[in-house]
Formats: C-alpha cells, sequence, structure tokens
DNA sequence: GGTCCAAGTGGTACCGAGTACCACATGTGT
DNA sequence: ACACATGTGGTACTCGGTACCACTTGGACC
C-alpha cells in the first residue's frame, strides 16, 4: 500500500489524460468548440466517452486543462505576502503578482493563443473562464481577510486587479508578448488617476 | 396589418410569459434552481415544453427575466454622457452611472434578494450574471471608444467600474438598500488612494 | 358575418451533455 | 500465484435544447 507516484498505473492515467487532452485540442482546431462531441474526443483519443468524464467533468474542463498550474502558481504567489490596509498597497503588490501571473500564462505563447481564441469564440467558454476568476478572486479575497485587510479593501482590490488584467488582454489581444506591460499599465493608469 | 401593441395577441403573449417567468420562480424558491426542470416549469405554468423554449433561450434566461429592462437603462444612461478622455474622468461619471444603476436593480428589494440568492446558490447562474456584465462591459467600451476616448481608458474604466460594482455586491450581501453607497465608497476608495 | 393568411402553439422525434450502474480487466501488495 | 483495489468501457437513463410537424387562433380585408 506505498501508493507511490511511479507506478505503472500513475503513468498509465497521466497518458489518457494527455491523449484526451490532446485529442480535444486536434478536434477543437478542425473544428471548432461547439461542433466536437465528448464522442469525437473520446473516439480520437481511444478511450470510453465514460472515461472521458472520469478526468473531466465536463467538456468545457479539457479546455482548462492547464488550469490546475496556473491557480497552484496563484495560491503560492499570493499565499506569503506581507498584510496591507490600504488599497493603495493592495493594488500595488497585486501589480507584481499579476505581472507574474501573465508571464506564467503566457509561458507557452501558441498555446495562449489558441485558448484565447477559443474563449473569444465560445460564451460557454468565456463563462468557464470567468467562473475560473471569481474563484480565485473568492480565495484572494480570504487571504487578504485573513491576513487583516478592512473588508472593504479585501472585497475591492481583487475585483479592481482581475478588471486591470481582463482589459490588458482585450488591449493585447493577439500579442501575448505584451501582455505584462498592458497589465502593468492598467495599475499605473489606475494609481495615478 | 397595422401590428398594433394592444392586440389580443400581444397581451396573450404577455401573459404567458408572465405565467412562465411567475411558475419558474415559485419553482425555484421550492426546490432551488436545479432540481426544477424545463418540463416541471412548463407544466404549472400551463404551457408546452415547446413554448417555453420560444420565450426564454435557455432556462437561465427565465431567472433573468427582468435583464431587458436593466440593459434598457443601462444603454439610455451610457448613451448621452459627455467625451471624457482621461481615466479620472472617466470613472467619475461611471460612478453615478453605477449608484443610479443600483437603484434601478434594487427597485424591488424582495426580488433582487431573490436573485441575488440564486445566484449564490447556482453556478449556472452566475456564469449567466458574468455574461451579461461582459456584455454590457464591451458595449460601454465601443461606446467609450466612439467617444473619442483613448482606447486604454476605454478597456479599463469599463471593467475597472464592474469590479466596484461586484465588491460592494459583495460587502453589502442582503442589504440592496446599503448597496448604492457601498458603490459609491468603491469608487471613492479607487479615485483617492 | 365569412375567408384567408400570418403567427403562435404543442406534440414528436431527435441530438448531445452528463450520471448511475455494472461486468470486466489490469496493476499492486502479500 | 493469489486477492484486492482501482480503473475501464458499455448500457441505459435524465434533461437541456433544436427541428419539424400539423393544428389552432387572432387579425385584416371583403
Amino acid at each position: 500500500m506505498l501508493c507511490r507516484m511511479t507506478g505503472l498505473r500513475q503513468r498509465k492515467q497521466q497518458r489518457v489524460r494527455a491523449d484526451i487532452v490532446r485529442a480535444a485540442f486536434e478536434l477543437f482546431a478542425e473544428r471548432g468548440f461547439a461542433d466536437v462531441t465528448v464522442a469525437d474526443i473520446a473516439e480520437r483519443a481511444e478511450v470510453g466517452r465514460t472515461t472521458f468524464f472520469r478526468y473531466f467533468g465536463d467538456k468545457q474542463e479539457v479546455a482548462f486543462s492547464d488550469e490546475g498550474l496556473v491557480l497552484d502558481e496563484w495560491q503560492t504567489r499570493t499565499a506569503d505576502l506581507p498584510p496591507v490596509t490600504t488599497l493603495a498597497q493592495a493594488l500595488a503588490q497585486l501589480r507584481e503578482v499579476a505581472i507574474d501571473m501573465c508571464r506564467v500564462v503566457t509561458e507557452d505563447p501558441r498555446r495562449f493563443l489558441v485558448h484565447q481564441r477559443l474563449l473569444r469564440a465560445n460564451p460557454e467558454l468565456r463563462d468557464r473562464s470567468h467562473r475560473k476568476f471569481d474563484g480565485m478572486c473568492a480565495r484572494l479575497r480570504d487571504t487578504l481577510l485573513a491576513r487583516g485587510t478592512p473588508p472593504a479593501v479585501a472585497a475591492l482590490a481583487p475585483q479592481v486587479a482581475f478588471g486591470c488584467y481582463r482589459a490588458a488582454v482585450e488591449l493585447t489581444e493577439d500579442d501575448p508578448a505584451a501582455l505584462p506591460d498592458a497589465v502593468a499599465a492598467a495599475f499605473d493608469a489606475l494609481a495615478r488617476p
């Protein structure tokens, strides 16, 4: 009962997961998101339809397969920041975190662009993206609260920070390399009105 | 071929629509959103399931039946604002619009609370809410752009404004009357960091 | 009034997402 | 080698949503 990470089972699972993700993105690239069924993905990945749903809660989730990594980064980068009490301080902190996160997200520019294209074309995926941001927002607010930040600041800072991020994504459209600077500019514009 | 608004047909349609909304909210109050099927709603409203989908694009939409009015208000209140060029100016304008919109939205506090409760309990409805905000954000950005506002400001101001609104909603939780002041406070906190 | 057309209605049949259940196979510890 | 746990994929189901259908009804015109 050692449950080692290196077991054959674990490796097989990772392979199946990777196969599903690869198959899905191939099909999305070919026919878009809406015109691909879960059965299609499962078939190309050579697994049962049932198995797909064992790895991904729903069809949207496979398009956010990197989400886990991003969330982990977010978690670690926000967990041990020094306490702040004013909105200006909070935004100054989040500015740096947001810039770093941009670099993480755009590490693979091709992947980032595919993802953005999918988001632009599919409202259901935008929904999912918003849901993700919502979760990150809520967690960040709780982190701030736990560090003694006043409730008004703890609620406002994350929402504003994500507003800056979203605006920067809108502005840079198809140029991931420009994203960090755009985010920085958004925070700066806000800090000196 | 006069197509008058007062025709029997129009009145019947309005009645059917109202019946569906009433039936839906009754059932949502009884069993929540997820445990109510469209067939249930149609049955209680005494219409066919097909008819439901003729009035509402999907199950979520019936929970946002007021959306149209709010969007119209939003449209008229943002359409003819004087042009601005700086972020501070844009946010100052949006502060007033947002406060007014709060009053519109909370005009019927009971309804507002029911709606908020549904949103809190159902991720799918939060998705829908975000989608609505997204649309308003995009339209506002386009309006600002059309009025000659610089792109960076036009993209950032709406996102930040909605961030203030969302933070205010979070903070006031179950007290609609406090919403306008909370929104004002959020904008003020941002204007003087 | 009667007639005709447009528009609304509801039924049937269908598709795809997602779930529950079950027999089967495969990795793993002993 | 054995037994158990775990993953697999198939079947059957529910529900959201769409397409198409025949049927009814309101409204315009005579």
